[in-house]
DNA sequence: ACCGGGATGTTCT
DNA sequence: GAACATCCCGGTG
């Protein structure tokens, strides 16, 4: 297996726009499960409708407002759970939500915590599913990545960032609440992808009627 | 392949 | 009450 390089605070201290398509090929790690993060969006805080700190800190969404490099985890539809890796300065509330991994190693435990999924594609493919098969949850929210909380960390094992990644706009966003920002990427081809070009509208082009 | 609906609980109006 | 950064299953082409 390859040496994975954890990764410094400081790498996670910028704009989440900036940050979110270097996250892709970096590997996820909870304990003995390992996934090369292929799928991201980001969540550009404030002035941003689709982020869940648009409306300022609340008990829900602090972890997002404190120290970049922690998990912000939350639930959805009340009964996945969604994770995101915080971004920027402590106080801004800004993070990168993780979307899809290619699984690497600990499958057998991702096939026990998604009972049902018979592909490798089916463990990690969407965001309520990494979670699932990474085993996190709510009692994760603001675990540190730099100093490993709970087993949960990010590597970099030498491979880089795609040149071109995919892109497109953001998913399960409403109308008007920030579904126009074109801040998804995406590794091109990886079938863990959840949605690719064809099954989803690029930035720029007409959407699909 | 592309829909439509249900499950389920927290947050917001 | 309605909305929600989702997933799964069962319809129909």
């Amino acid at each position: 297996m390859p040496r994975l390089r954890r990764l410094p605070r400081r790498f996670y201290r910028r704009d989440p726009r900036v940050l979110a398509p270097e996250l892709l090929n970096k590997v996820l790690v909870r304990g003995a499960r390992r996934g090369r993060i292929v799928e991201v969006e980001a969540y550009a805080g404030g002035a941003d409708p689709g982020s869940h700190a648009y409306r300022g800190p609340t008990a829900r969404n602090a972890s997002m407002f404190g120290p970049p490099g922690h998990l912000y985890v939350y639930v959805s539809y009340g009964m996945h759970h969604c994770a995101n890796i915080v971004a920027g300065e402590v106080g801004v509330g800004v993070a990168v939500l993780l979307r899809a991994l290619a699984p690497l190693s600990g499958v057998d435990e991702m096939y026990a915590a998604r009972a049902g999924a018979r592909l490798e594609r089916d463990l990690c493919s969407g965001p309520g599913k990494l979670c699932q098969a990474l085993g996190i949850a709510r009692e994760d929210d603001g675990a540190d990545l730099v100093r490993a909380d709970r087993g949960i960390s990010l590597g970099d094992d030498g491979t880089a960032p795609p040149r071109e990644p995919g892109v497109s706009l953001r998913i399960g966003l409403s109308p008007g609440r920030g579904d126009e920002m074109p801040w998804r990427w995406y590794v091109p081809g990886d079938p863990n992808v959840s949605r690719g070009p064809g099954r989803f509208p690029v930035a720029g082009a007409p959407r699909r009627s």
